[in-house]
DNA sequence: TTCCATTGTTGACATTGTCAACATAGGTGG
DNA sequence: CCACCTATGTTGACAATGTCAACAATGGAA
């Protein structure tokens, strides 16, 4: 039961797969991640994971969903809607998500970028996707509530507004901006924009 | 010169490997450009392309740039700023993206999501994609200077109306949508939001 | 205690990116 | 007009990788 070095059976190899490809991810990026240098920093030879993930996709796909619900975990603790200053909220929260990013970028990377992750295919990844986007349908809904949003639907609406946490995310972490910037501000600036508005 | 089936030497046969790989990739996806498959599908040897490209992620950072170029293109022809109604001509420009990308997702997906694609290390690349956020820039500028527009640095501005599209774009083509969405009026409601703000 | 399902191992193979050595064409200087 | 050189293309080989098939060990249920 305690995992120990030298027992045939691992343990609980499942997770410790999941934790070391995370690790790897990590530190050298997901192209880093090989099924032999999985195995051997786990400690067991290079198939050993086939009896828990059909193949690596499977298992990178996991690791993302795993993204998914540490980032979700992150955005809920600050998502504290405060009726004092609606704006407060939204920055909040939007700092928080490009904050994860930033502080993990190959993880984030993987858990869109990846090409063969079709999120279809794959209903653990999509539900704790989705599970952000519920948690800003929820912030949308109370401040609409609470008569600080214009009305409408708020699920577009949260389509919207992931959309521009998402996308600046994505283009700081691709180093698409030409100086680096100051990631808060950036994501205040947004945030602040979609709330004001940009028209004079 | 003219390109036959039996010489030797090609003719373009750099040209010849950025078109097919970009075929390939619209057809069955990036993973799908294998230097085997893409030298038979130009009908020459498996190396023939190292004379061109130093290894298989410059090909495809090349593949990428000539998919900035032609973005740009689309944008830049629907980029004709009309005082009548600024919001037009953001939409407009907001539907050309996201409808390239809906239209070539594989492709699109290769444009930012390569992890190995580093930026700073493909000059070129960097350019392209550049060549899309001084779009933007033009945009915003002229909006601000006929006085429809706040003003404020645009630059920063920029990087957001970047952002909101880009992500949206992602969101869509990672079918992370809920319903198969109706991708102008997503595009719309995106804008719409940017331009007008969420505040009551 | 026996036995079987679960979990892990070893050997093997096809695919892939890429290097080194070799081959050919086609333009250039003599 | 011809020999030659360089740019371009080919063939052979190799290491890394994902994954299958066959085998082995474990440990809990009957």
């Amino acid at each position: 039961m305690a995992p120990s070095k030298t027992t045939y059976h691992h343990g609980d190899l499942r997770a410790a797969l999941l934790q070391e490809a995370a690790a790897l991810i990590e530190e050298n990026g997901t192209e880093a991640v090989t099924m032999r240098a999985l195995s051997e920093r786990v400690g067991v030879s290079r198939t050993a994971a086939y009896r828990h993930f059909a193949n690596k996709t499977d298992l990178l796909g996991a690791v993302a969903a795993e993204g998914f619900r540490e980032l979700r975990e992150r955005l809920h603790r600050v998502n504290t809607p405060s009726a004092a200053n609606p704006e407060d909220g939204f920055v909040a929260m939007a700092q928080a998500y490009v904050q994860f990013a930033v502080g993990h970028p190959a993880y984030y990377r993987l858990m869109y970028g990846r090409d063969a992750l079709q999120r279809d295919q794959y209903p653990d990844l999509h539900a704790a996707a989705n599970a952000i986007y519920d948690e800003l349908v929820t912030l949308i809904v109370t401040y609409q509530q609470q008569g600080l949003l214009k009305p409408g639907d708020a699920k577009p609406l949260a389509y919207v507004a992931w959309s521009l946490v998402h996308g600046l995310a994505a283009l700081i972490i691709d180093r698409q901006m030409e100086t680096p910037p100051d990631v808060d501000a950036l994501a205040q600036l947004a945030l602040h924009t979609l709330l004001q508005g940009l028209l004079r």
